[in-house]
DNA sequence: CTGTTAGCGCGTTCAC
DNA sequence: GTGAACGCGCTAACAG
């Protein structure tokens, strides 16, 4: 039988408050007492059920998301993926709210940080912007106790307890080498081969990152690709469109399109409409139901994406676990670069 | 507040243990105060909570798992991950158990089976082989009530609750799309391309499968490329290493290789050996130490990877919601199949 | 058929 | 400082 605060108790001659006391080291317990109980803990190998005094306490974990109210596919299926938390959330004993505020807006991001730290919840996950009056206001909130998971994009240096997001320096080398190995045989050859990419807005880091990745490794390994200036569709579908339809016609030979960022209907509407004798290589971000499409149409022929349902989840254990002072399983909480090719969709 | 079965009590006029009665459907209630007292939960809006019920019931969850002794790293790897699990299970009310069984031995299995039949646990989970006998084995634990996951490797058509595996046609399919692809260039081209495959076993199904996947994309989509007949390794480090070895010399214009089995030592050891001028391209599967430092190296191009860690934990949280009749999700328990370059590396 | 009562393992008053 | 007693939400005896 698992030992309980009662065999404690019993094994070290004191009554159940007083184990209680240095389960939760609250004050009131002489250093000698306190010992003895200690030594009976640690000689039961007692370890508390946390359900119990989850139940005795009638306690529950209350966390907040802050969202930006993006329009793209990924955002909102992020948005899906935490209302689905909210709808399960009423069997366990959680409660989750949803801020939204606008994207991009360093301001409204610390203003919702600086409200929820009034609220004092039990954490508190968001989609980091990199600015410093952010990591200001993350550092408020560590001072007041409450655990906080960056979501999608880090913030880095920043006393954010965990990062639920991928490595996307890693996943932009990934796109690299995709990128140099899929084109070596149709263009590249002996002649090279010249390659767009188009980001989101080069403000955002995980977009600056993507890019670095991809770069060096084209610089590395594929000497023979030519990289464009850098097209940005801001995320948005129509602005996308232009500025990839602009670039193959001014570019008649790119080979490949890397899209680093969101707005990517406006990019597939782009390589469509082009009717280029040979399509060029294209790789995305993010399976949508557009990149979906594309990659099963050949249109696209890679999707990297990271899992929004498992972020969630995994930001939600993370800050349950660090709330209750507990560990983390890592292998669970790492985000994987996730690879598609029209053969393995899920 | 959260409604109790206190405010049903209350509320539909009756007592707790009526209340509890209907609950669990447990027979003594009469239909008309089994009506009152449905209704009473549904216009509360009650959901019981499982924790406290678990504490009431003093309920444990007892869990066998089924393993092949293989000693093969990826075996190796899955016997660590649910080991991992029973180390972590003592803060939950779970008993995990671990049953080695030899591998390949269906009639081994189906004892395997029969003995935790007489166990009554909360739950099984198992490596299938796709026998008949084992498949009537499994029907048995159905009809005791008994939750069956099966894990790696399938049983179709068989009355197992749920498959904690990747879905090793779309994994052969994926392997070949990127065999053609890396081919493309720096072989195929007009001239062709001869490839080989190396299995473990043609009487395990998934590796039938993943060949099945592979030669179907090749076939359509690459007729450039030749398959050579499958070379048996039987998982076999040393094995594997003579047969590969073997073929490279036979056939010396092998531009690529599909390792869709165990025992990959054998095949970089054969590969680096060889010191052909021209490398031939390499994709394997599972994540290993060795495929690994492979993968740096440049020795093997793409690991294909099942995350042994993801499905011994989501084999637990489905045993687990078969076992309170709960529903799982879906999204977090599809095992993916993982794409690794030596820029992805996790 | 239905209700009463005593716990499950723990946290929290209150007295002592 | 320390201990006894009650309650969290639920189940499991045992009465009636």
């Amino acid at each position: 039988m698992k030992p309980t605060v009662h065999d404690i108790a019993k094994s070290a001659g004191v009554s159940l408050a007083t184990v209680d006391r240095v389960l939760n080291d609250r004050p009131g317990v002489r250093a000698v007492t306190r010992s003895k109980v200690e030594e009976a803990i640690a000689a039961l190998g007692y370890v508390r059920d946390l359900a119990a005094a989850n139940l005795a306490k009638g306690r529950t974990y209350s966390f907040v998301f802050i969202l930006p109210e993006n329009d793209n596919s990924f955002m909102i299926g992020l948005h899906e993926e935490v209302r689905g938390a909210i709808a399960r959330s009423s069997a366990e004993r959680t409660h989750i709210r949803i801020i939204d505020v606008p994207p991009f807006d360093p301001d409204a991001l610390v203003d919702a940080l600086e409200k929820v730290l009034a609220e004092k919840p039990s954490g508190v996950a968001f989609v980091a912007i990199d600015a410093p009056e952010v990591r200001a206001a993350v550092g408020r909130l560590k001072e007041a106790g409450i655990p906080t998971v960056t979501l999608v994009s880090d913030l880095p240096d920043a006393s954010r307890d965990h990062y639920a997001g991928i490595d996307n320096i890693a996943a932009g080398r990934t796109a690299g080498s995709l990128m140099g190995r899929f084109l070596s045989g149709p263009f590249l050859a002996e002649r090279g081969a010249t390659v767009a990419v188009l980001a989101g807005s080069m403000l955002v880091r995980d977009h600056r990152e993507r890019l670095e990745g991809f770069s060096s490794v084209i610089g590395e390994s594929y000497p023979n690709v030519l990289i464009l200036p850098v097209l940005e569709g801001r995320d948005d579908p129509a602005l996308a469109e232009t500025v990839v339809a602009d670039a193959l016609r001014r570019h008649a030979d790119i080979a490949g399109i890397y899209s680093l960022g969101a707005g990517n209907r406006g990019l597939i509407r782009a390589v469509q409409k082009a009717g280029m004798s040979r399509r060029p290589l294209v790789i995305a971000h993010e399976l949508t139901a557009s990149t979906r499409a594309a990659l099963a149409e050949g249109v696209i022929d890679a999707v990297l994406n990271q899992d929004a349902g498992h972020e969630v989840r995994s930001a939600i254990r993370v800050l349950k676990a660090k709330a209750d002072g507990l560990p983390v399983i890592a292998g669970q909480e790492r985000i994987r670069i996730d690879i598609f090719l029209k053969d393995n969709l899920p």
